[in-house]
DNA sequence: AACACGTGGGA
DNA sequence: TTCCCAAGTGT
């Protein structure tokens, strides 16, 4: 049976080329499915890896990391980036522990409901911990379908509904075949149909590749501009927070001071991270991971 | 609907 | 060096 003109071509591909990630092994638990999610949000698989290693070593289960504070989860992420996905890790943990029975709901809305998990990351849950049948719609998925079925070289910057409408067209009626069509067209993204140099003489769909018979045209959208990081809050974030995790407890307020010359953006940068629950000012006048 | 949100590696 | 990009989400 065929799914769509492209499934037997990638399927047989990703058969041959799936890499070997261990939240794919047979015995992967949701959470560590969960995990690996949250964690691959905007971080490239390799830094991933050894940071899943270590966190499913210390909480294999959402219990394990519910009974601990929050801050805990924060240091444990180190230098992953975009730390509040810790946070959101930790209330996942607490709210799958008192309200699903300590077992991450294998129901997309209620999926959907928790922190941190988007459109995106409850789609891929509920596919690659629980086989149900969902378009997977990530940066991947979007950039090969935006080049092998309309043809362009790169997709919209936000997901359209038309995109998410294409997904849907083209996901296997079969729900395990469903699911591996997703893994395998975020594979070949992954590795083949890559956003700066395609290995398109590697690509198992080249023959019915739209962007490819066209000649290739270049990106004409607007200019996608990139968001600019020294200088900014972010990086000011970034500093305090190293700070604060590589101390084993409190810190004084002249440790943060030290790490940014301009006092305006260093305590607004302060003042950001206390209200986004990622430092907790002490009584004493001292900074702590959240406790 | 833009914009904020970390970090590091490759070209 | 600078710029782009990496399994996005929340506001």
């Amino acid at each position: 049976m065929i799914d769509n003109p492209y499934s037997t071509a990638v399927l047989a591909w990703y058969e041959r080329n799936a890499r070997d990630l261990p939240w794919r092994a047979d015995g992967a638990s949701p959470w560590s499915v969960l995990v690996s999610e949250v964690m691959l949000q905007q971080t490239p698989v390799v830094r991933v890896l050894p940071a899943w290693e270590a966190w499913m070593r210390r909480w294999p289960t959402p219990a394990d990391l519910a009974a601990e504070p929050s801050g805990e989860a924060v240091r444990m992420w180190n230098r992953l980036g975009y730390p509040r996905r810790a946070l959101n890790l930790h209330a996942c943990a607490r709210t799958i522990t008192e309200r699903h029975g300590g077992e991450v709901p294998d129901d997309h809305a209620e999926l959907l409901a928790l922190p941190g998990i988007g459109a995106y990351t409850a789609a891929a849950v509920a596919s690659f911990a629980y086989g149900q049948r969902h378009a997977v719609l990530d940066t991947n998925v979007r950039r090969v379908l935006a080049r092998a079925v309309t043809g362009v070289q790169y997709p919209p910057k936000a997901a359209t509904r038309g995109e998410t409408a294409l997904a849907e067209e083209l996901l296997p009626e079969n729900a395990p075949t469903a699911v591996r069509w997703s893994v395998a067209v975020m594979e070949l993204g992954a590795l083949v149909c890559t956003a700066r140099s395609p290995a398109c003489a590697d690509c198992p769909i080249a023959d019915r590749c739209a962007w490819r018979a066209a000649g290739y045209p270049a990106y004409d959208g607007p200019p996608r501009r990139g968001q600019r990081y020294a200088g900014t809050d972010r990086q000011v974030r970034g500093r305090l927070l190293a700070v604060l995790r590589a101390s084993p407890g409190p810190v004084d307020k002249p440790a943060l001071d030290a790490v940014w010359d301009d006092p305006v953006q260093r305590e607004r940068a302060l003042d950001a991270l206390i209200a986004d629950g990622l430092v907790d000012p002490l009584d004493d006048g001292r900074y702590a991971l959240p406790g």
